[in-house]
DNA sequence: GCAATTTATTGAACATTGTTTTATTTGTCA
DNA sequence: TGACAAATAAAACAATGTTCAATAAATTGC
């Protein structure tokens, strides 16, 4: 037996949070069990309810740090980048390098999960941080159009992100299931390339759905 | 006891694939179970395994049932509609209106699924429909500029509904999470519109990525 | 019409999960 | 040193997917 006070809980949480990261990692395609994990942290499963309410709350923290590095990532490129247009390709190619280069991470954090915590503090942490990663394409795109109206900027910025977010759930999916496909970078590219094309041309005109 | 020879084989696969869709409709967030799906269907489990291969294979016969009706209901879109401009706002909002409508549904045919059956009949006939859907987008897109490469049309037409798709995943998520959210036809119809107007004004122009 | 056989269907059984509870070990402090 | 508290383990439970032996119904051969 593990002798008490070897880790603190916060250190628990950490061995935890690495469990699940391994396991991921060393196969996409892995199913995290609460046995893995506390296997893989040489706990058992008794001492992983001690420190989570549950699974998806230990998941969702995984989520909270991923997302933190993605947008510490998209951070730095954003700031070594040269103007709002080159910065959104940037940005851009470092969501999809993340997606292509840590599939396991990217199931992850693109797994849909039943809420079974209420609205809890990590998950808002989470959903803050995926709110700032629209906000910094949104800041890019205002720089781009600075007189456009902000809040339909901030419709165009999500619009975008979400196209992007989707290219990569295709993309990871036919992966998945072993089909042919498209090459991911390619097709955000064009997406972007095309996207901001449009952006550009586009004069004050309403976008409000018709009928 | 339900007297045998009451329901042929293919009576009681119709039977399993309505039961997963009563489920889904009445409760969205509703796990469907194989003891579930077997009450629903007023069978028990044994039955379930006797006629599918396990749930999985199951829920891919729903899933290419849904995309079946989907594709249907594009295709009569299509043809009902002006242009080909006109045309792709219609596919588009008709793919959001199916999301929207049945998010139980929706969720069904967008959760990621293990390949526990290999490289399947049933399988490829999905993906077959989502190529159908792809190609459907791209007849239109090749009406609007017929000179462009075919190729070309090809990956606008993938980045395009992948990114459709991304914004009805996005916006379900939120959803699901109970969280604000934009409307998805408004981001869809400013991703369109937006992405329209890039295609028409871009020249021929180098569409590779740099680097 | 009845026994034998086949077969559809069930219900129990198994393994694996998430989760809770109980038991045990270990450290701490009076 | 011994009682208490905390950490950890181990066992237990319920719900799942899945399999399998038992059973009841239909069919067949006579």
């Amino acid at each position: 037996m593990a002798r008490r006070n070897d880790h603190s809980r916060k250190q628990i949480r950490e061995l935890a949070i690495q469990a699940v990261l391994d396991v991921v990692d060393s196969d996409e395609d892995a199913t995290i069990t609460a046995r893995s994990v506390a296997k893989g942290m040489g706990y058992t499963v008794g001492t992983l309810y001690l420190v989570f309410r549950n699974l998806d709350d230990l998941l969702l923290q995984v989520n909270s740090k991923l997302l933190q590095h993605l947008y510490g990532d998209m951070n730095v490129v954003a700031q070594n980048s040269e103007g709002p247009r080159d910065t959104i390709f940037e940005l851009a190619k470092c969501y999809v390098s993340f997606a292509e280069d840590h599939p396991g991470r990217w199931q992850l954090l693109s797994h849909r999960r039943d809420n079974t915590l209420g609205h809890d503090a990590v998950e808002n942490e989470a959903d803050n941080i995926v709110e700032d990663i629209f906000v910094l394409v949104q800041t890019e795109l205002t720089r781009l159009a600075p007189t456009r109206d902000s809040k339909e900027i901030a419709i165009a910025a999500r619009a975008l992100w979400s196209a992007i977010h989707g290219i990569c759930i295709v993309t990871a999916s036919s992966h998945l299931r072993r089909r042919a496909h498209y090459d991911a970078r390619l097709l955000v590219h064009t997406l972007v390339h095309t996207y901001l094309s449009g952006f550009m041309f586009d004069k004050i005109e309403s976008l409000a759905p018709r009928s």
